[in-house]
DNA sequence: TCTAAAAACAGGAATGGTTACTGATCACCA
DNA sequence: TGGTGATCAGTAACCATTCCTGTTTTTAGA
């Protein structure tokens, strides 16, 4: 994706690309995995001391309003931020936090499944996986 | 599932059935729905006005690992609490709250197909579903 | 280019769900 | 009955996140 898109989609829904949502942006990009608000804030700051977490935030959620960046939440544990915004599936290491993603598997039917069986009409679904990675698994 | 039964399974894990955690348990019965901590807080409560909002979670804690009830949590919302341990769908309202089951979706495939595709150890999965109930559809 | 209005920001306080701590109370077994 | 560990009430602390306020930056119009 490159920043005339992305200041396109911003300017789509009347926000403006600025300095500080550029700089999450590539601290996403930079962090490669699925980085939780403080890890991205951390970042930030080593290039720009002066944000602050609470810009961070904003800027996640305007960015993610956009549909530039995705987040997935899991039980006790902060939300992690995803440059990665087509449907996949990921898993989180209990012991950790490591989160990598679980190819290969499809949700379509089982979506469809949901829908077919709720009178709700279904804004969100997501599956949440935990376990132990491999590493913490050697460590056992 | 009897008393007897539940104090078995908590003698199992070293633990004793006592007046607050039977409380517990009672007013999750008469919730009937999916209750938060501060739900059945309120509950047990009305008739037990000395008990602490701590105790209630303390009690659900242990309520959970021995496997009388579960719990399923969503994000931007307290944990609720449920008596059914079946594996099962639950999706919430993201107006109102109100979260109710969803019958009929098998997830058995979908587990199996993640357990092929990652070499963690999976401990827990499940689906987390949103969307707005008949009810808030219809202020709509 | 200048200026007023709007948007975004920094810094910090506040929030809400949950857990941790402490001293008092209770349950069980010898 | 007394001792030992589990449990409890009450309260403080925690942590991720949001909210608030005054300031800075950006934008749009003249």
């Amino acid at each position: 994706m490159f920043v005339p898109d992305i200041r396109e989609k911003l300017r789509g829904s009347g926000y403006t690309l600025t300095s500080q949502r550029r700089a999450v942006l590539e601290a996403l990009l930079r962090a490669k995995g699925h980085p939780s608000a403080e890890d991205v804030y951390l970042i930030v700051k080593r290039e720009n001391p002066r944000v602050a977490l609470g810009t961070v935030y904003q800027a996640l959620s305007v960015l993610e309003e956009v549909g530039v960046i995705g987040s997935k939440h899991w039980a006790e544990s902060p939300t992690r931020y995803d440059l990665n915004v087509e449907p996949h599936l990921d898993i989180r290491c209990i012991r950790c936090g490591e989160v990598s993603e679980v190819p290969g598997v499809a949700l379509g039917a089982v979506e469809e499944q949901i829908r077919d069986n709720t009178p709700y009409r279904v804004t969100h679904s997501a599956m949440v996986v935990e376990g132990l990675c491999p590493a913490c698994l050697d460590g056992e």
